[in-house]
DNA sequence: CGAGTGCCCTGACAGC
DNA sequence: TGCTGTCAGGGCACTC
């Protein structure tokens, strides 16, 4: 599934291609009509300025005013050579070969929207969207601030979006199991402490796989077709039943917010609770 | 308004 | 072999 360093990877093969072009013509490929691909004609006669990133979210502003918004989902994949499946969008562009952008996406759970520049109204997620993680406004204490008040799980907060931009299901289990704290402890539980060692692991953790260009379990492939080399550095996601590489404990696998969830029972210990209530049985 | 639930969607895979 | 059922999950609408 794309998360930050997938889609950054994307980015950076998308940018010196795209960058200038003008859009001849943006459509949906053999319906389906809906609102995940909205608003694509609008698009149409406007250059594409610069090709950005937000967390997962692809944003590329238009000369025109308005914004080519595109989320990879969990199957998405942008290309020049159109697929032989399930392709839902196709851009035509001028200048040199090649000349077209494909996204294709089987299971639709992606988006390639237009919007007026900076109106995310239709995209609450990127709206709320919380600072980049590689960017310094990303902080500790700004994690801290972000979970502290809430007694979700951290993991549900973490894929939430807003204490930090970019995490997904494999990262957050990654940079969980680094920072060796428990993806249930409630957010308020965190402490400064160890909102520093999840602040340092996330960081550390999305460098790396940046650099190995992500990671591809399945579906996930750059512009150019090729695959991410970060799976192998995977320490727990997937890794259910085999033993920590820290401590060699089995690692386990629970649901949290109905998402697969893989950490290490001795390294990422809960701390303890306070006093528990006598009426508190089972 | 925070938290919980269920939906979208299709390919891969297990089981019979 | 071929069918059926289950699972995977990011974002979001909906409910309480």
């Amino acid at each position: 599934m794309p998360e930050l360093p997938e889609v950054e990877t994307v980015r950076r093969e998308l940018a010196p291609w795209l960058t200038g072009r003008r859009i001849l013509s943006a459509g949906r490929v053999a319906a389906p009509v809906g609102p995940k691909y909205a608003r694509l004609e609008r698009a149409v006669g406007q250059r594409i300025v610069a090709v950005l990133r937000r967390g997962k979210f692809l944003i590329l502003p238009l000369s025109g005013g308005d914004e080519l918004v595109i989320h990879l989902g969990m199957t998405g994949v942008l290309s020049p050579e159109p697929p032989p499946d399930h392709e839902r969008v196709r851009l035509v562009l001028d200048g040199d070969e090649p000349r077209t952008l494909s996204f294709r996406d089987p299971r639709r759970f992606g988006r390639c929207v237009v919007v007026p520049r900076g109106d995310y109204r239709t995209l609450p997620t990127l709206a709320a969207l919380g600072p980049e993680p590689l960017d310094s406004s990303f902080t500790p204490a700004a994690l801290l601030a972000s979970v502290v008040r809430s007694r979700a799980p951290l993991k549900q907060l973490l894929l939430s979006q807003r204490p930090v931009a970019g995490l997904g299901n494999i990262y957050v289990d990654e940079a969980l199991w680094r920072a060796r704290v428990h993806p249930l402890l409630p957010g308020r539980r965190l402490s400064l402490e160890a909102a520093a060692r999840v602040h340092r692991a996330t960081v550390e953790v999305l460098t790396a796989a940046i650099a190995a260009r992500g990671t591809t379990l399945r579906d996930y492939r750059t512009v150019n077709g090729d695959v991410g080399a970060f799976g192998q550095r995977l320490d727990v996601y997937g890794h259910d039943g085999e033993p920590c590489r820290r401590c060699r404990r089995t690692l386990e696998r629970i649901v949290v917010g109905a998402r697969g969830t893989h950490f290490c029972p001795r390294c990422q210990r809960m701390p303890r609770s306070r006093a528990r209530h006598s009426s508190e049985v089972s």
